[in-house]
DNA sequence: GATTCAATGCGAAAGGTTAACAACACACAA
DNA sequence: TTGTGTGTTGTTAACCTTTCGCATTGAATC
């Protein structure tokens, strides 16, 4: 999405930094991959398709910035890997309700939306005085496919 | 509590591992700080106290050992350690319910019950098909006593 | 085009965690 | 109690993702 691209531009310049084909190509990476959860290295094989001398430190330093300015989240399923997607709702501050369903027997990640945690994050501020700002949801379990599998290979 | 510690013994017996004063003396750490959240490194530096030769490879292999036998719980929080602490119903399934509070601004960490996600569960088993089997729950905030001081400091 | 300073690429370092392996000690039997 | 076998430990080195330092490059501005 080349709107997308225009206000990454924007959004470098109003914080006073520099607009670089390194960091373009690194956001079009995760931008033409909605969904997918791209580890650094991942993402460092895939830009390098198109710009094979950018170095890995590069795609790190890129990461951070993207992250810090909301545009990619972060995901860690504790396998020693850090994760990336491009945000769902970009730079709209109504986006904490994107979770993570996540299968124990392939690996595969899926999103659901659920507000269901306002309630409860409600009732945690009046009864206990704390103020959640944002929350993180990982649902482990069997996925449709998986469970399909195992009744085959009876 | 002594009968925790018995119960350990006889885990390990009944899986042919054997009972050490090390992996006693880790549990122990663990066991006399409920709801206290332990870095590896901070495991060491309590078990070497009462046990000064112990290695830092036992500490880390025992861990691995309390997490599958489902005596202690993990807890990411993303800050370059993972932290440990007492399962809060030992080994029950029923120990889904044990989420956590953070806080961004003094770093502490608050426990809380819920069966919320009991319906949300529910509901994805029907809608996606996702059979789902753990959960995590992380929410981040504002603790009660930093929100406090920040109104003091006017 | 010249200037400036942030950004890049490379290599090395950091830092938590794991692996290898010889020495040790728990469990069980005689 | 002594002996035997095998799981466990401690030490050290390695692993692996991520970060740092620094010289060089290149974007932005005039």
């Amino acid at each position: 999405m080349p709107n997308n691209q225009e206000q990454f531009k924007a959004l470098l310049r109003t914080n006073g930094l520099k607009v670089t084909n390194q960091r373009i190509a690194i956001l079009e990476v995760l931008n033409n991959r909605p969904g997918k959860h791209l580890t650094a290295e991942e993402i460092y094989d895939y830009v390098r398709e198109e710009f094979p001398d950018i170095g890995l430190a590069t795609v790190y330093r890129t990461i951070q910035l993207l992250s810090e300015l909301n545009l990619i989240d972060k995901l860690n399923l504790d396998d020693g890997y850090v994760r990336y997607e491009i945000g769902s709702k970009n730079q709209e501050d109504s986006c904490h309700h994107h979770h993570h369903l996540i299968c124990l027997e392939c690996g595969s990640i899926y999103a659901f939306q659920d507000d269901l945690l306002e309630n409860l994050e409600n009732r945690i501020k009046e009864t206990l005085g704390f103020e959640v700002s944002d929350h993180e949801v990982k649902l482990y379990g069997h996925c449709i496919a998986c469970i399909r599998e195992e009744g085959e290979e009876v």
